[in-house]
DNA sequence: TTGTAATTACGAATAGTTTCGTATAACATT
DNA sequence: AATGTTATACGAAACTATTCGTAATTACAA
């Protein structure tokens, strides 16, 4: 078994929407993904077969077009991502990410109460 | 005006020396860099020189021992990085990298204090 | 002034990513 | 069967990042 690396980011953009939709065709991504930006086919098709190398997809090949499921789950992924993230461009501190990222981005008021009920059950934790 | 890009990884953990330390030299650099990982001195001399040619970083050379210091601001960087890594990687929810951050990470009572308070910042602005 | 050590400059090897052109195969339509 | 359409496979080109060996330069000391 390979060592399982971090997608990188156009792994990423295919990843978003796998995870969105659920099982794709290739033709299926390279539409939501022409919507953002200008990608050819083949480019799609090409990345997706890299994933499939590397097992972050699985591909069933049952049919002349294949279908494309996420094989890692999203939130494992996004925190290993956010580990590195943090200790790359934070040196460390999760909280001084935490402070730009809630001092810079529109956050209503539903997920502002969970982000006090999940800070209020580590205050707990800390008692 | 070049479009100034984003720094890379390894120009990221340079960058965190200088805005820690000041000024410095590569020498310096590379010491602090070979704590952490095996990195040989002409490789650290290599990616500074190729900051300062992206103005990531100012050279005095003015003698012969170059010193060297941050030219992008620490705040700003992250920002610009941060908002890149919400979009590709938490599909633009700033909100969901919080609760991961917070949920996964050792936060001390201080920090909790000061994400409280800017929280109670945020609630008055949505009245 | 000559030698030694430290520093910078240069360039090349490697690896990984991204992109896409062309070939091939499967299927559909007439 | 012939033709056109759609899909995958293959491979190469372009680009970026990383790493480091070697050469050239400079400074200082003996």
């Amino acid at each position: 078994m390979k060592k399982s690396q971090n997608p990188t980011e156009s792994e990423m953009e295919i990843l978003q929407i796998l995870w969105h939709n659920g099982s794709c065709t290739v033709r299926e991504v390279n539409e939501v993904l022409s919507e953002k930006k200008d990608v050819g086919y083949t480019t799609t098709l090409k990345i997706m077969q890299i994933m499939a190398d590397k097992n972050i997809v699985l591909r069933d090949t049952s049919s002349r077009t294949h279908i494309y499921t996420a094989a890692i789950d999203q939130k494992n992924t996004q925190q290993s991502m956010l580990n590195k993230f943090i200790t790359n461009t934070f040196a460390g501190s999760a909280s001084s990410l935490v402070l730009q990222a809630l001092g810079n981005h529109k956050t209503n008021d539903d997920e502002l109460k969970e982000i006090k009920s999940l800070i209020e059950k580590i205050e707990k934790g800390h008692q």
